[in-house]
DNA sequence: CACTTGTGTTAGAAGTTATAACTCAGCCGT
DNA sequence: ACGGCTGAGTTATAACTTCTAACACAAGTG
């Protein structure tokens, strides 16, 4: 390694922007975020931060990545202390409920343009990985639906990973459901409605696993 | 109504406003919308559109309620010609891959201090209320779930309407779990995955429909 | 101890939203 | 039909934004 206190230093530094990023766009929403604004809070003048980003749309691409890496390194540490698909699924609405823009950061509206670098489909990927392992195999005596079979064909995804298309397709599920809650609450969709999201959540939650 | 010439006028200047705001927004993005880009477009100079829209939020705010309104009348439409709820599905997923972004400027990430005004949110009940009317009563046998029971005392939403819990939550299961699916879809999150989004979209709407 | 490297500065270009002041064309009532 | 008011479009300006360029200087490096 032998860090040196220039690279020490402009470590700590771009950490210091990035988390009066988070700051900022907890308040104002990622589309606002100002890298003049932030600088101002630094005291700082403006351009001294392009030592440390390219531009403002390299910061948004290193905080969409710790994003990745924070839900990945999450959910991973729950299934690692043994946790089941619906501690997981808690796991997530907590993570989600924690900081919202955070999570709409990852799956909120993309900007058309946009594409992700490899290294965070890669992290995405050990995301569903987790996901995909909490979810228990199908009972053999299931029939396969037509996703499945059409799955047990098209599945670029979780090449490494030996899981029948069954239950590749319960991951999905899983996934888009709970998805399918979450940013509908975290979009305030649930406002007038009177009910409690957690428990819709928990409904969801618990349709699933009969399921399985 | 006495239209004046000038009101037919205004009213036309603006349609055409909108009508470059959505190319824009269909190619940039939202957030990335610029007055003065249309205005450009246009073939006028910047702050002639200020006597149109008194500035960029409004004009958003505009856009959003034409969008919820368009969807609430393309699902009334359809629920008019004797559609059921898969094909009132469908309608929803045409009506969403037909202009990703207006979707997601209605079910996308939300702006954090902003407030949609209330006639947004009586659109957005039609739009649940057609839903919820395509949504067959659940079997007398069905014990009631929590959440059902939570929904019977806590129902601020769906007042007029008299369906029983279960159907509610029926209705919400549906809501929640098309979009899931969609919104994941049209942000790209299905990328690299191989599978069709449309077999997963409809997957799901079979398990809805089987549930039911 | 000198030198190179990198950090922060100010200046400035090219955008943006939005307001103010002004010109002028067109509608409207007398 | 004609004068006057209303409102549309203009330019100028302020206050922002991102981002580049040129410069000053402090700090680590040999």
């Amino acid at each position: 390694m032998a860090e040196t206190p220039r690279e020490r230093y402009r470590a700590q530094v771009r950490a210091e922007i990035k988390e009066h990023a988070w700051e900022q766009i907890a308040t104002t929403g990622a589309s606002a975020l100002s890298l003049n604004a932030i600088a101002k809070r630094m005291g700082v003048s403006g351009p001294a931060l392009y030592r440390y980003y390219a531009g403002r749309d390299e910061l948004i691409t290193e905080l969409i990545r710790d994003a990745y890496r924070s839900l990945a390194d999450t959910l991973r540490a729950a299934a690692g202390t043994g946790a089941d698909l619906a501690a997981l699924a808690h796991t997530l609405r907590t993570w989600a409920l924690e900081d919202p823009q955070r999570y709409l950061l990852i799956y909120g509206t993309p900007v058309p343009g946009y594409h992700a670098p490899d290294d965070i489909t890669l992290i995405s990927a050990e995301t569903m990985a987790v996901l995909l392992d909490a979810c228990p195999p199908p009972p053999p005596d299931r029939p396969a639906t037509p996703f499945d079979s059409h799955l047990a064909r098209h599945r670029e995804w979780a090449g490494g990973d030996s899981a029948p298309p069954a239950t590749l397709h319960r991951a999905l599920s899983v996934w888009t459901r709970l998805h399918g809650v979450l940013s509908l609450e975290l979009a305030g969709h649930f406002a007038g409605m009177g009910f409690d999201p957690a428990m819709l959540f928990a409904a969801e939650l618990e349709d699933l696993l009969a399921g399985a």
